[in-house]
DNA sequence: TTGATTATACGAATATGTTCGTACATTTGA
DNA sequence: TCAAATGTACGAACATATTCGTATAATCAA
């Protein structure tokens, strides 16, 4: 119950992202890697520098420019937010989440096998 | 395009939850059906207000009470939410979502039947 | 009839998230 | 060396969501 009763904020999870995909991040990093033509390098700034104090990530401060890392765990937090979402978008049904989720045409033809084949292997447990 | 890029809130949504399960409220049923004790009449009363200013629920004043309907499409909403979290959580694969969804307690028997049953669907198109 | 109940309207307080400006320190390169 | 570039810290502005208090009107019941 200790390290992972966060829900990041939209902000914060386009920086997760980057940082579960690289392991270790400047904030320059982060924010090139976002190129958000929207905002500016001090709001990435201040944004992990808040998540800092949340506790999301580390940082080594060991040279001038801060080395970040998550500190909370991806699956985790994808599975608490899918719960989330499950409660409050879809009355508690995950299978209506999932037929909204297939019917859109994000969801490819190999992305569908994929789910199917993971269903055969959930079945046999 | 017109009534539907609209991104409910947490709040919102839970009141839409309502006014698509039983059609007509008012706004006394929906408060009594989220029976929220943490949160008074008015409240509940001031966010309906405010989804009516957005356009998302339409209301007759015609008698004192006034009668609240929803006014955004259930699916479209879902659709648009759903959409979102891919691209915000599960970096555009909407089969890394639905697993998330699967490999949860939330997720049945029955539930993955007919999940199944619905990819099967969906091949045949 | 008239006091209690129930309703809406609305302003304001509070909370949270996002954005930026600016001060200041460190590093770099001409 | 020293000016430019790059970095952090931090306060403040701004936006949005949530919550409630209170005024006022309508309805109901004794």
């Amino acid at each position: 119950m200790s390290s992972n009763n966060i829900k990041p904020t939209e902000g914060e999870m386009e920086i997760l992202q980057v940082l579960w995909k690289k392991g270790h991040c400047t904030v320059r990093e982060v924010h090139e890697d976002l190129n958000k033509k929207d905002s500016g390098y001090t709001t990435t700034l201040k944004l992990m520098q808040i998540m800092h104090e949340k506790g999301m990530v580390d940082r080594d401060t060991s040279s001038k420019t801060h080395v970040y890392r998550a500190l909370i765990n991806r699956e985790k937090t994808q599975q608490q937010l899918v719960n989330k979402m499950i409660d409050n978008v879809f009355n508690g049904s995950a299978a209506r989440l999932v037929m909204q989720a297939l019917g859109n045409k994000t969801a490819s033809k190999e992305e569908i096998d994929l789910i199917k084949e993971y269903l055969n292997k959930l079945e046999n447990k």
